[in-house]
DNA sequence: TTGTAAGCGTTATCAC
DNA sequence: GTGATAACGCTTACAA
């Protein structure tokens, strides 16, 4: 017969698991979190009990209890992106088997509003926290030094994390894409960019050093808006590109999606693709291989980075052996059709 | 002085403020809940008080003690499908300004998985609880109709949800794409689709249908592939369907990934679109209306579903007026181009 | 290996 | 309007 406290759930508690298996309800609790705790004999009776009641632990009662949720709290600017889309499956590729949950927060590349999420997750007590970039505000970069959980932030790759650190350089993927570019042949090289968060602005940075190297940077050959990316949106900044530099012969497109809004464009107007416009694209989606033509993209590990930094989080859970604080997973330019100038 | 419990977790607790402001704890829970059931004075100072010790409620202990945490629970088979990442982006602008958290579940299309998750889910005591599709097995339909919270299916339409629904018929979806390529003038129309799950065979229905109708169904038209969507796909089931039927005329595609594959494999094999191929897409995603040429598909309310199922949730919560439980978004055929074979 | 007691931080309940 | 007290369901600390 069950207690009915006034406030019960009706939902089977521990206690009643315990109370059919015969046992303590601590004996149960153990069972359940690491069964070799527990005799043989327990355990089997604990199991039928639960299989019995159809009991399912309270994860808050467990969170309060051991003030710690099994949780990796996960903070990204865009959901719609896929290059964050991308990330999170490696995140729960990397969980798959774990009993941690994980629990995404939204930031819309707000800095703002990822001050409120880390303070609400951090709340929670999570197990862990991953954060996408490393222009935390002060106020959110203290409060990630005294998260006290292990903190990994992502996509970038930078010398001084907060704590652990997983991604590729930014900077020095525009530097190659734009290298490549010029020894491609091209010589107006222009950069068109989509919402212009931190890591695009370090592409240009990448791209404008490059061209500044060759002698070939021009302020007018750059585009950019604050408007989220798009397909349509590529289009319409090669025609703002092509209107400020009549005699541009080359785009380094801040993602894929611009690039593929240009290549489209650039077909409605006629403008012969790579000879008379160059294209390279950042991030590489699926698309860009077989697109027609072809189009350069830098290949980014966006899943690999997801992965990685569930990695980094359960090893320090486990206190396993201490791996890099840093990892940088590099990129890798794809050079196809749509640069190769004086291909037949 | 703080009472220094041996397990105190180091951050502020309720009680403290309480302390602080010199009232008792409960006070401090409704000020922070419900202001207008404090005093004026006595919520200033424990303002006051909350801002001092920098105090943010322990989201764990206060589900545990109302049985009730302010998340609301959204389960999806996929997050890099494009079409549930915008579902979730109206999702969470649905939200804004709201306490309620989202928690995100992949299924990655497994009922097995869908039926762990819902009753780890249903283990956290949601404020809503929110699932895609309407084939979910039977056990998990069971803890549906027992979950104890709102409970919205969406993405597909139907006339019994388990509780709420929201979405549109993708089987009306399949028919009225298939019936404008009929009405058109194409005469072999082939249907890809990859993934192949529920949503996708109720499009190959609604597809089938309408070539029976309009006497131009033939098996061999059909080319579909568990496998998952993607871009380079499309063309490669393109070159299968033709294979299977050299005088293929038309594809409708199972989504616009595809659809832009079978577009970029045309290119490449110089194939005429529209006149040579017609092609149709399913979602309408907005490169479409930029693709060279552009290409026609159907335009499915993905923002709109996932705004409208968390108003359905809050609506219930608040306890206001009953609104429908099903709600059909519809869709809107988008014809472009890549289906105008006879325009000049 | 198992159990007892106490506590995690909050809110429901009931009294004033 | 405010407060004392007892839950909420589980785990830590300590004992046997």
């Amino acid at each position: 017969m069950k207690k009915t406290g006034r406030r019960n759930s009706g939902r089977p508690t521990i206690t009643d698991v315990a109370r059919l298996a015969g046992v303590a309800a601590i004996t149960v609790s153990r069972a359940l979190r690491d069964p070799s705790l527990v005799s043989v004999e327990l355990r089997r009776q604990i199991e039928a009990a639960v299989a019995e009641l159809g009991y399912e632990p309270n994860v808050n009662a467990r969170a309060l209890a051991s003030s710690r949720a099994d949780v990796i709290a996960v903070l990204v600017p865009s959901l719609t992106n896929i290059v964050f889309a991308d990330f999170i499956s490696g995140v729960y590729k990397a969980l798959r088997g774990n009993p941690l949950q994980i629990q995404i927060g939204n930031t819309h590349y707000s800095p703002r509003e990822e001050e409120r999420l880390v303070a609400m997750f951090l709340g929670q007590r999570p197990s862990g926290l991953i954060v996408s970039g490393i222009d935390q505000s002060k106020a959110t970069l203290k409060r990630l030094q005294t998260a006290g959980c292990p903190v990994v932030q992502v996509m970038e790759y930078a010398d001084e994390p907060v704590d652990m650190l997983v991604g590729f350089s930014h900077f020095e993927g525009g530097k190659a894409a734009t290298r490549h570019l010029v020894e491609a042949g091209y010589r107006r090289i222009g950069f068109i960019g989509a919402r212009m968060d931190p890591r695009s602005q370090r592409r240009l940075a990448g791209y404008r050093l490059a061209l500044e190297e060759a002698g070939l940077f021009d302020p007018a050959l750059v585009v950019t808006t604050p408007t989220p990316s798009s397909v349509p949106l590529g289009g319409e900044l090669l025609c703002q590109a092509m209107a400020k530099t009549p005699a541009l012969d080359a785009v380094f497109c801040n993602n894929d999606d611009l690039a593929l809004g240009v290549l489209f464009e650039a077909q409605r107007q006629a403008i012969r693709v790579p000879q008379a416009l160059g294209i390279c694209g950042f991030n590489d989606l699926d698309l860009m291989g077989v697109a027609h033509p072809r189009l350069t993209s830098v290949r980014t590990p966006r899943f690999e980075t997801g992965h990685r930094a569930v990695q980094m989080v359960l090893r320090r859970l486990q206190g396993g052996a201490e791996e890099a604080r840093c990892v940088d997973l590099g990129f890798q330019l794809q050079v196809r059709d749509s640069t190769m100038r004086d291909a037949p």
